[in-house]
DNA sequence: GGTAGACTATGACAATTGTTATAGAGCAGA
DNA sequence: TCTGCTCTATAACAATTGTCATAGTCTACC
């Protein structure tokens, strides 16, 4: 083994994040959470003491660091590279759930938060985004990439690969993932000059 | 007046849709939608005997026609003036709601369909970006794109769109709009041939 | 006036939700 | 053995959900 059995408290996280890209945040209850993790559910209270914001925020940031560990590594090879690896990984994960799974990102993404409250939740969100817009647009601006257009595009790229996911969902089917790879990769090789 | 005021079934359809938008698909739930429209809730089943799965598809289609119009509208000054208002409309509604409003022909595409069963709703939603495309598609090729290529940068326009607007609700910011609206420009103008 | 059909009002149903409380098990170290 | 701590088990709570049933009101047409 390379790594620890991961504990109860991990699978519970990991198990929040895959409910939530399947099912959406309202619709993932702690309940079904903690069974889906074979864990009882005074321990999701017990490990979660804020509750269901605190569980679901930890999901959003394991999925965040998740990918990004990925989308650094992939990088290593150039900025391309990166853009493949960072479309196969979630056309990957919608075509192996049947169409079933998206990114939780975008999921707690799109539920209003509590009036008045800024939810921590969203927070979460934007700071995964913000992340992985970093990573791709320091790859972009180290490969040649204007500073201010290196930006506009990682904002792009997260922006059309979560709407790709979402719409891939939508038609059951992986053509938008391979429409969008083709233009965004024909876009970032003439941004980097080649 | 240019129009009639809208019959109670109406405002239930343009009141789910908003809701959906906000909440998403099952924070929404049929007695708020009737409350949001002023309607009783013995009216909803009423004009939606199949319940809320037919309410929630009526309110997809009722978005993706509202925006085609609009769209197919201002692509008649050409595929940039189209963009640009297509992201325009969408920055309204999230702007406007103070990043509380967003799409809700996203929102009901990223919540699991009961197993075995391809809900309509998921159907209508994927038919609404299909008509998004095609509109976009068919603007850039008769303005000299390639016809495969205007069918690859409709995609991504829809993808990027859908994406940008849930980055903005997440960041609480329009900066995204912005970045990506920079992008899409340049590369729709590069593929028409200016 | 009267009758049919469209709409409303009201209440109930079983199920599920997030959360809390309380008591118990299991095991570490003194 | 006793103590303290982590974790589990179980039950309960008020609220909300989608849906259905039933009886009522209103309005248009004969």
């Amino acid at each position: 083994m390379t790594k620890d059995s991961p504990s109860a408290r991990e699978r519970i996280v990991a198990g929040a994040a895959d409910m939530i890209s399947r099912r959406g945040l309202n619709a993932t209850s702690i309940r079904e959470t903690a069974k889906h993790a074979s864990a009882p559910l005074g321990s999701t209270y017990h490990y979660f003491p804020e509750g269901k914001q605190q569980l679901v925020t930890e999901a959003v940031r394991h999925t965040g660091e998740w990918t990004a560990r990925s989308l650094r590594k992939e990088l290593q090879a150039g900025p391309v590279a990166g853009l493949q690896a960072f479309l196969a990984l979630w056309r990957k994960i919608v075509v192996d759930s049947d169409f079933r799974a998206g990114c939780p990102v975008l999921a707690v993404s799109i539920e209003e938060p509590a009036p008045g409250e800024t939810s921590a939740v969203l927070t979460a969100a934007a700071d995964v985004f913000a992340t992985w817009e970093g990573l791709l647009a320091d790859s972009l601006r180290e490969h040649g990439a204007e500073p201010e257009r290196a930006a506009n595009l990682a904002t792009l790229i997260v922006a059309a690969v979560e709407g790709t996911v979402a719409m891939c969902r939508a038609k059951r089917s992986a053509e938008p993932f391979d429409r969008t790879a083709e233009e965004l990769r024909a876009l970032i090789l003439a941004a980097v000059g080649d």
